[in-house]
DNA sequence: AATTTTGTTCAATTTTATTTGAACTCAAAT
DNA sequence: ATTTGAGTTCAAATAAAATTGAACAAAATT
């Protein structure tokens, strides 16, 4: 009989609920759930698993194990434990808020803003070429300059908020 | 003879490039592309502008733009400008910086956190059940601390990040 | 060297989120 | 009182994103 109901297969009520609590969190982040629920289960447990634990646990298809613990390294927030067991790698979490938030700002916040900032510098070279003093040109240079203002604001509020939940 | 060309009728370069610039910005907020479309028009605009023109500048539909608006008032990122002229309304946007974040962490951010202090809670009370000094247990309890530790840093950062970005 | 098992890749599928458009409400104008 | 048109709503259509699964590669085991 297949599993028709949601719970998940071998995931004790605590484990589920972490699991859901890490699966609302990364949907902020605006990152996929299947990221969430490996990395909550991985969060829950006291030791290190297998890309089949979380297939097996999570009922997610081996595709997506591989590709969330891809993903999930990339960010720093999960590392290969030491000693393969049965050919097998493990994984285990790191925990640390500020390598999480660390992770988190330089590979999905940072490259944003530096799409941003070639944007800008467009706008930029725009205005410029906007000659003369006309009323609209001179309205277009100040709404860029704005947008100058903010670029470089959420520039200097990365580092502080890396200090602040550092630690 | 229909629009084939992805170039939004009516937009000059400029305007194109602001608006760009917004569609990528509301991006990383997790928003909606129309709202990214519809805040660049009213931020590239020196004049108030109605539900019509979103409609015929940037091509979408009328229901798009009513509801890109409401979402965009209820976040405080626009306001509706004194004086309807021929039964419509006119809306013009905030352009500071702090009003911006302000909405944003109000109507986006402050109500996830908020669900994820309710699944917290759940959390603890299941931890606080498991009587004993089983090991298990007391794993499970350093993690719910952990977790209580990460949810009080994110609240206190909110209000220092208003701050570094307010005025 | 053949087999077995782990893990990757990516096109196809499924799921989720966004957008549309037609029916509707409401208020202003006639 | 009727008409006109702005704006809303929401079910359906569409677009975008995530997930699957089967084929594949790599490496250990027999």
């Amino acid at each position: 009989m297949a599993d028709l109901s949601g719970k998940k297969i071998g995931l004790s009520d605590f484990e589920t609920q972490v699991v859901s609590f890490f699966c609302d969190g990364v949907r902020i982040l605006g990152l996929p759930k299947s990221i969430g629920e490996i990395y909550g289960l991985l969060f829950v447990s006291p030791e290190p698993l297998a890309l089949d634990d979380f297939v097996t646990k999570l009922n997610i298809s081996k595709g997506s194990a591989s590709q969330g613990i891809r993903l999930l390294r990339e960010l720093g927030a999960v590392s290969e434990a030491e000693g393969k067991v049965a050919r097998r790698s493990y994984y285990e979490p790191d925990i640390e808020l500020k390598k999480l938030v660390g992770g988190f700002i330089k590979e999905q916040v940072r490259p944003h803003l530096a799409s941003g900032e070639d944007k800008l510098s467009v706008l930029r070279g725009m205005v410029k070429s906007m000659e003369g003093e006309e009323e609209l040109a001179d309205f277009y240079r100040q709404r860029v300059e704005r947008l100058g203002r903010w670029s470089s604001r959420a520039r200097m509020v990365l580092p502080v908020l890396q200090k602040l939940l550092g630690k």
